[in-house]
DNA sequence: TTTCTCCATGTTATATTATTACATTAAGTG
DNA sequence: CACTTAATGTAATAATATAACATGGAGAAA
């Protein structure tokens, strides 16, 4: 650990156990406090998404929970990361049609995503502060925005340099 | 109506006939000046997603082929509206896995979308010049952005007025 | 404790969205 | 014309997502 309160995780290396660790104990924690439930399944689908360290399908995630003998009918993985992504453990990524955990957990959240077309994959950044005009825009016809998703695709540094080679 | 270059497209009054007639016009124009073909099925599908003025499912689409005689297998329709997105006649609303025509045609494209969670109603703005400190990151840290897709969601000015009756 | 209620899970079935693969046709080029 | 490329026709299937209803289990209310 070092950094306190990185702007972007996902293309940077880190210490995965302790991250992983970290994560399901604040989620935990949040858990309890907001007297939602983080049950067994609930609970491996976020360690999943968490040891991925990656978006990920629905489908893939079920045949992971399959192979820890949960059931494998898809409501048990969409459930699961319904309950996930309604409390922030995770978001979806459209563009992908795929999950992947929070990375900046605890954030006030309004997330933008960095979406490698080469590698797949995802990094999370904050969006917060930026888009005003565009708030503006909406908020000058009357339209009352609840979320905003914002996800870029691109290339990632390491996928440039790999492809100099 | 009035506005000459409206920011915002989709929830006000305006002359639906022209309109598409316009955007049908550019469309040809832009594409004999670039030596792409817009063949009579891509048209009709910009037709139709100009009539409909929203944004449809590529099988909503299939389907009003049919009625037109058009095969309707689903290639039909996603080749269609792979070709219209890609030229910028149209765009993908992930949220919604639906397309819409552009309402901005001849704009740099760097399009925002508000979707109204209750009516469905899809407006396009102009996202350009706000998010410098989303880029910056993205940026900083090498990746290279090539597109960048920004979509909220939430209740119109219209639903919000409905909801108070 | 017992019953009730609510939430979570199990399970079947099916809906919706999207792509692969290959055959055929049409259009433009030398 | 012959050749090449782009577009279309068509069948099959993959991938993503939800509806609907049955079952179980934990905590609250009686």
């Amino acid at each position: 650990m070092s950094k306190k309160t990185p702007a972007l995780v996902g293309f940077e290396q880190h210490n995965h156990g302790a991250c992983l660790e970290n994560a399901l104990n604040s989620a935990e924690e949040y858990c309890t406090k907001n007297k939602i439930k983080l049950t067994p399944i609930r609970k491996k689908v976020l360690e999943l998404l968490l040891q991925e360290h990656r978006a990920l399908g629905a489908y893939a995630i079920l045949a992971m929970l399959r192979e820890q003998g949960f059931s494998n009918q898809p409501p048990v993985a969409y459930r699961a990361l319904d309950f996930l992504v309604e409390h922030g453990f995770a978001h979806k990524i459209e563009k992908l049609n795929a999950f992947i955990a929070c990375s900046l957990p605890g954030a006030n959240h309004s997330p933008a995503f960095l979406i490698c077309k080469k590698c797949n994959m995802v990094a999370e950044t904050q969006s917060a502060p930026h888009n005003i005009s565009f708030k503006e825009t909406a908020n000058s016809t009357g339209f009352q925005i609840e979320q905003t998703i914002i996800e870029a695709q691109g290339i990632c540094q390491s996928c440039i340099e790999t492809s100099h080679l």
